[in-house]
DNA sequence: TCATGTGCCTAAACCTTCTAGGCAAATGAG
DNA sequence: CTCATTTGCCTAGAAGGTTTAGGCACATGA
C-alpha cells in the first residue's frame, strides 16, 4: 500500500467538501477516511481528534468568506458596499451550505482569536463608513447587520422562506433597501 | 427491577433539560437512559429513533416559545408589543440554550406542519398590526423581524457580543428602537 | 547504503444506535 | 380472585464512530 499523501490541510479541504455534500453534522473522521480510501486511524496522525477537524473546516469557511468579502468591497461604498457584503454571505451559504454551517460553530477562545472573525467585523465597519454613524452607534449597527445577515441566511437555508410568496429574493432586496434607509436615518437616543 | 414509568412525553421533557445542561448536540439516547437509570433499549419502546427524540425537543421548544409569546403580546401593541415579543426569544434562549438550539432544527415537512411554527408567524404579524404596512411589505417585515431576532439571539448565545463594549443589553435596546423607527417609516418601492 | 523518521497499518477498547426476542409486572375480563 | 393479555423493561448482539498503542515499510538525507 503506497502513501496517499495526507496532510491536515488536505483533510480539512476534503472535510469541507464533504460538509457541503452531506451536511456539516454528517462530517465524520470515518467518512473522511473512506473518501481517501485509507484506514481511520491513519487520520489521527494529522488530526488531534474529530473536533479538530470540525474546527478546521470552520476556520477555513471563515477565511473564505472574509476573502470574498474583501474582494466584494473593493471599490464600493454606501449602499453598493452594503449590498455587496450582504450578498457575499447569502451566496456563500447557498453555494456552500456545509461550510456555512461550520462557520457558525462555537469556537474556543483560542480558535476564535486565530480566526478571520475580526476581519468580518472590520468589513462591516468599512461598509458603515458610508453612513454617518459614530460610536457607540456604529457598534450597534455592526451588530444589527451581523444579526440580519446571519439570521436571514440561516432561516433561508433552513427552508423558512421557501414555498411562500413573495419569493425570497424579493424580500432580500427590500430588506437591504430598508437597512440602507435605516442607516441613513439612524435614530438618536 | 420495577418499572420506572417511561413515556414519550417524559423522555422528551428530560431530553430538553439535558439539552439545556449539556448542549443540544450532546443529547443522546444513551445519556437519557443513564438519567433514568434504565437500559438504552428500553427507550426504543417510546422513541422510534434518536432523531425522533431531537424532533420532540424541537417541537416542545417551539410550543413553549409560542406560549410565552402569546402571553407577552396580550394587551400590548406598537413598540411595546415589538419589544415584548423580541424579549421572549432573547430571554428564552438565555434561560434554555439547549431548547433554543433545538428549535432551530431543520424539521421534516410533516413535523413542521404539526409544529407551532405558524403561531410564531402569526404573532409577528400581530406585532406588525401596530404599524402601517400592507402586503407584500408586511411579509418582508415579518421576515426581517424573524431574521433580526434569530440572528441576534444566536450570535449573542455564541458569545459574539460578550467581552466587548458596549454591552449587549445596550445594543439590544438600540436595535429595537431602530426597528421601531424603521417600521414606522418603511421605505416604499 | 544505511539510519532515521514519518505515514499508514493492525488491533483493540469504548461509546452510541438500533433490532430481536424474553420475562415479569400491570391490567382487565370473567 | 384468577387467568390471559398487554406492556415495560430486560439481555444479547450487530453495526458503525472515536481514539490509543504499537508496528512495518517506504522516503529522506548522511
Amino acid at each position: 500500500m503506497g502513501r496517499v499523501g495526507l496532510t491536515t490541510e488536505r483533510l480539512v479541504r476534503a472535510g469541507a467538501e464533504l460538509a457541503d455534500e452531506v451536511g456539516f453534522d454528517q462530517v465524520t473522521v470515518s467518512a473522511l477516511a473512506r473518501r481517501f480510501d485509507v484506514k481511520v486511524a491513519s487520520l489521527y496522525s494529522h488530526l488531534r481528534n474529530s473536533q479538530d477537524l470540525r474546527t478546521g473546516i470552520a476556520l477555513l469557511a471563515l477565511e473564505e468568506l472574509a476573502d470574498r468579502g474583501a474582494t466584494a468591497l473593493a471599490g464600493r461604498a454606501g449602499k453598493d458596499a452594503l449590498t455587496a457584503l450582504a450578498n457575499v454571505y447569502r451566496d456563500y451559504a447557498a453555494e456552500h451550505p456545509g461550510r456555512y454551517a461550520a462557520a457558525q460553530l462555537r469556537l474556543s477562545p483560542e480558535a476564535a482569536a486565530n480566526s478571520a472573525g475580526s476581519r468580518h467585523a472590520r468589513m462591516t465597519r468599512a461598509v458603515l463608513r458610508g453612513y454617518d454613524l459614530t460610536e457607540p452607534d456604529q457598534t450597534h449597527a455592526v451588530r444589527l447587520l451581523g444579526s440580519v445577515f446571519h439570521g436571514y441566511v440561516s432561516l433561508e437555508l433552513g427552508g423558512g422562506f421557501s414555498h411562500s410568496a413573495p419569493d425570497s429574493q424579493e424580500t432580500w432586496t427590500r430588506i437591504l433597501d430598508a437597512l440602507d434607509a435605516l442607516l441613513r436615518n439612524w435614530p438618536g437616543e
